[in-house]
DNA sequence: AAGTGGTCTAGACCACGGC
DNA sequence: CCGTGGTCTAGACCACTTT
């Protein structure tokens, strides 16, 4: 416990916090005591304690009125997952709490098609490595999706096949190449199950579906992963927290 | 301008150092000052410039590399909508570079039903002003949308019937009521037009919607207004800027 | 080893809300 | 008026990256 988990002062603080509040210590509808003395109280500066709290605000555990107090809110907004966090569709399940699996698994390796390379900034002879599968919810098909990554990405890297069926490919990127996927950009289309479609997800045709378009990239704005995701509608729950606009 | 513009401090200076990168002091892919000289330079504090710099990295503006320096982004993203913005139809419409006008508009106030009453926290015999209309982008129908009021927000206040036709309704809570929206919380999913909706929006039964319900909250968690809208896909886009998952 | 961004502190002053 | 949260500062020390 020397080093390590430096910023994570405020986490701490604000995890502290947490469980002062859930503890009852600090009631639904009370008070807290005022920065000053809160912060002294769990010995950290009125800064760091601020931040704790900013983020405890954010989440909509505490409210602030200024001159005022720092509440306890009674209603607290509990979102298991917000979309504008990049998850995977197994995050997405679990958090609708299923159990997530997958099947019908095709990895190949293909030139890129032109929308794909042009997504990933490839030239059109690149090739692309390409994981097809469908993923369940406690055996129920709820998505079918296709990731697209950069062939070279994985020439010198050593890696199993196995390694890819795991269902976090962001984790596999991590891990294996070194890559820390850092945003993604998504479009969102609703969509009609075309026949092939409807057979993978044991549907029928033409049911309505939610089809998403991702890439996503590192720090430095590099492209690394192409992904396609069709989701069943009323199997997967869709929740965006949209902030006001604004200056933040 | 003597008083006013306080917490600013950080935002002025974000803004000023746009400024020096878009007139190209600071070209793209060049190293800024470190943040010792800059802050200096500025005439403010490090931790005042830190929160500008940290506001232009979340935008996309700048790179941050720890123990390297401070980069100006040479393929910055744009994104005219993200969907995490509490943006409305309107500006959705005219982000695609439409012009915005709206139609068959119906204002009535009447019983909530059950399902708007739960998520507005309103007793079942409590009253909602209803807006309902047709979004047109340069002609063409693009969404339908119904607004819910909880009709208690409007009893004191005084506004006319034309307050409500302009688009954006969250202008029209500021400024009439008062009330100030900070965030919503929407959920999406696909839907099929039915015939009703088909006819609205001048389509074809069947035709694939994006359909969207949101909630509003003020700062202090109470809702405020309850949205649907049905969004015709190839019109609008749903762009989505997906932060990695992790905390803050 | 030198230079950079990352974290944390203590303290000052300001603006808002209620008494 | 007082107490609260809101903003800003100067400075210390740490951790990462490159030379």
């Amino acid at each position: 416990m020397a080093l390590k988990a430096r910023r994570a002062l405020a986490s701490q603080v604000r995890q502290r916090l947490r469980i002062l509040i859930s503890t009852g210590i600090y009631p639904p509808g009370s008070r807290l005591p005022n920065e000053g003395e809160l912060a002294e109280a769990l010995g950290v500066s009125r800064t760091t304690l601020r931040e704790a709290l900013q983020g405890l605000a954010e989440e909509g555990l505490i409210l602030r009125r200024h001159g005022h107090g720092t509440f306890v809110n009674q209603y607290p907004q509990q979102l298991t997952t917000s979309f504008d966090r990049n998850f995977s569709i197994g995050d997405l399940i679990r958090a609708g709490g299923h159990r997530s699996t997958t099947r019908d698994i095709v990895i190949q390796t293909r030139p890129a098609q032109s929308y794909v390379a042009t997504r990933l900034s490839l030239l059109p002879e690149d090739e692309v490595l390409v994981i097809e599968r469908v993923f369940l919810a406690d055996q129920r098909p709820v998505a079918f999706s296709v990731d697209c990554l950069p062939a070279i990405l994985l020439a010198e890297a050593n890696y199993e096949l196995t390694d890819l069926y795991g269902d976090s490919l962001h984790a596999f990127l991590a891990q294996r190449l070194g890559l820390t996927v850092h945003h993604g950009i998504a479009q969102l289309r609703p969509l009609l199950a075309e026949s092939w479609l409807a057979q993978k997800l044991d549907l029928s045709s033409g049911t309505p579906l939610l089809y998403l378009e991702q890439v996503d990239y590192t720090l430095e704005q590099r492209p690394v992963l192409f992904s396609q995701a069709y989701h069943v509608a009323d199997a997967l729950e869709f929740i965006v927290y949209r902030r006001g606009p604004g200056e933040r």
